[in-house]
DNA sequence: TATGAATGAGATTTCATTCAT
DNA sequence: AATGAATGAAATCTCATTCAT
């Protein structure tokens, strides 16, 4: 059994989404693949905007979508809750934000470690490496990823429009894992990879609920997960 | 390898968590003192109570706990709002019922299999088992299982005195799976079991997320799970 | 200066006020002046009026006119709150009757008290004896008097409409006391009649206030305000 | 006999009582440091506040304790009714603020009086002066003192937390001016000071209750009170 | 004669949102 | 760039009242 791959510690530069209507509307992903990458001073109102989508997904994923308060998003972010529609027209402008956000960072996270996948790599390797990029970014510091698992199933359809996009392409990356491993007669036979992926997709998000660093080590959790994937949908004879 | 083991159909009947201090504070478990358990027709206040109590369940699985409201809570029910409060005294007391009794049924549900496995049954063969009857319960009709399983992490404390309770005992039963699967060596070695269990449990939890009738059948997702878990803990000798 | 009066023991009979509209509408005060007075044992439905008018009065002047619930004169009296529509119409007229009855039986406990002076009393004899009525009748255990003190002043003038008529009349005894003491000169010259009376009746009504049996006996009380008054208002030519 | 003593009409600045939770959180008092008191504009949020409180006085005693709505509240303070919840975290806070400032205006006003008597001044006089404080205090327009006077009994005893603190220190007043007289043997001998002090209260206070500048005027008012009180209550040498 | 079950109206309270500054 | 002050809409909860029994 080949070690579980781990994913490039290079962090992906997000995309965010932008805001349209409201005062700043700096896109902060702004010039992208400009030859030199111009790391210019984040303004003061960038950072404060930064803050408080930061706080948004942190109060989201801890109280639920009706449950955040943007008084309580205000306060984390140090500021008065007023001061969020200066950066965005509603509360559901925000929220959608932060789950789109959530959504496309976690699918470029996973993305660019596949990308960085040796060559040889067979496609239960590359399961391997998206499961790590996977739980990673869902460990990581930053709440967005679990904002948005623990969220989305009860957000108002119209606040996962540009949410769903990513969603589906994020979906599209977990499915050509399967058809992949199927393709490459990797996957078990008999195991049905439309409900497989699904399931597998539930170990990870559900350690959202569950694991935190005190409990066990990231690694640990990786390599377990691995463990259990790999054994749980390869054939038999063991690549 | 055993085909999978399937849960008796039987219902466990719940133990119903009594309001204690509102007004009809019927018992329903007591039957005092007959010998024969006599299965008397509920009264209506019996029912309507019931109906709330589902309807809350419902609510509460699609809209999360902050966004569960009484009036929607009470329209499914086919009653006024206020008529909740002749029943529980406050909405988190009702909330907290929905919880306590959905983690209790999910746990007499899969204990009730577990007792019903036939005496040969290896442990493997009762995780099957487990695993079988915490999907179903998770795909039954009601909601109970799901909006606990959707909700317990974002209820405030005080809601959750009761339900942990219970949730501590049922994590007792998935523990003691593993356990005796790494007593009996069924355990693959090196695999961490504290770390499996609650990896393998997001397997069945997550289907709550995904899983409708309209997806597959509840059979083909239950043995989907069964055949990934088992490969994914079992030691390599058996299979 | 003469001992202060005291009032005759025997309670007067109360013409308690009828409830028009529902049920049982018996009069409790029925057949007066008959000469021999049929003292037939109240019914049980009689009873339960009683208990819960006077539960009444006890909690209005507890809690106030909009703080008096239903529910508080109910348990008060030993039944459920529905009950009270089977004796009156509406929570309104319950409190109608109780400020009514307590000004009525306050005014005829005075009234007797009068009648029964001894022919030779003066008028500030008389006026001795109006405050020993008042004030016992305010101390006494039924709480109707202390009720309507409490309460008048905040009660929504459709109510009082017959509670008037009964303080009209009492307001004239007392006024009818002060011109009298004018008219035999043993009211001090100079004292305007038209305000020392409310003032005088201030000093009663507030023993409501802070007067209770612990504190002091209501015969010292009684005492104690009788010399006030008495030399208060008293021309100085000692009587 | 001297003359009845009158209050001086400088009004006494009340310590107002602040809020402590909410908002603006302001003290009037302080005055920061300044050495002559910067009789600053008050701010138009000082404003609203103080319009509030005024009304909820006025709405307080006209309605009593459980009465008063916000919604009569917030109209007559010309504001809508959740603009209260910027000054005072709840209803009752507010109305514990309607009282504790009350009885300590009330307070403050008479010990200002007392302090401005003549050096010369009997028990006796010192007791005219109180009199005519208490019952102008009453008679202002500001309704606090009589918010206070009609409602403290029927306030649960949690929002009297701080209220009864200034109505012992006033009680305090009234009981040294009983024992001076006492002591200097201007009370009448055999009169229980203990009793004759709530009594006489008892005269100014139910005054709130009937009083009205069309009935008369206040001056008279307190002339005719002095006039009883100095004549009921006086050793008989002096007369 | 009274209660159990429920409702309609209305109260307090919360909160996203606005707007002048 | 952000806040203080306030509002409108809606949520929970209370309570008088109804009605079948």
């Amino acid at each position: 059994m080949p070690a579980p791959k781990s994913v490039p510690s290079k962090t992906v530069p997000s995309k965010t989404v932008p805001a349209k209507e409201t005062g700043p509307a700096k896109e902060t992903g702004a010039a992208k693949e400009t030859g030199a990458p111009k790391k210019t001073e984040p303004t003061k109102s960038e950072r404060t905007r930064e803050r408080l989508l930061l706080a948004a997904a942190t109060t989201l994923s801890r109280l639920g979508y009706a449950g955040m308060r943007l008084v309580d998003v205000a306060e984390e972010a140090g500021v008065q809750a007023p001061a969020i529609y200066y950066y965005w027209p509603s509360r559901e402008q925000l929220i959608e934000e932060v789950v789109t956000v959530g959504t496309a960072r976690l699918r470029e996270y996973v993305e660019a470690a596949l990308a960085a996948a040796p060559p040889g790599a067979t496609a239960l390797d590359r399961l391997d490496i998206a499961i790590d990029a996977h739980l990673r970014q869902l460990a990581s510091e930053s709440a967005f990823a679990h904002a948005v698992i623990r969220n989305v199933s009860q957000l108002p359809p119209a606040i996962r429009s540009r949410q769903v996009v990513e969603e589906r392409a994020y979906a599209a990356i977990w499915r050509r894992l399967f058809t992949d491993a199927v393709a490459s007669a990797e996957l078990r036979p008999g195991l049905n990879p439309e409900l497989a992926q699904p399931l597998i997709i539930g170990i990870l998000n559900w350690a959202a609920e569950w694991w935190s660093p005190e409990r066990s080590s990231i690694d640990e959790v990786v390599a377990t997960a691995q463990s259990i994937v790999r054994h749980g949908v390869a054939a038999d004879g063991p690549h």
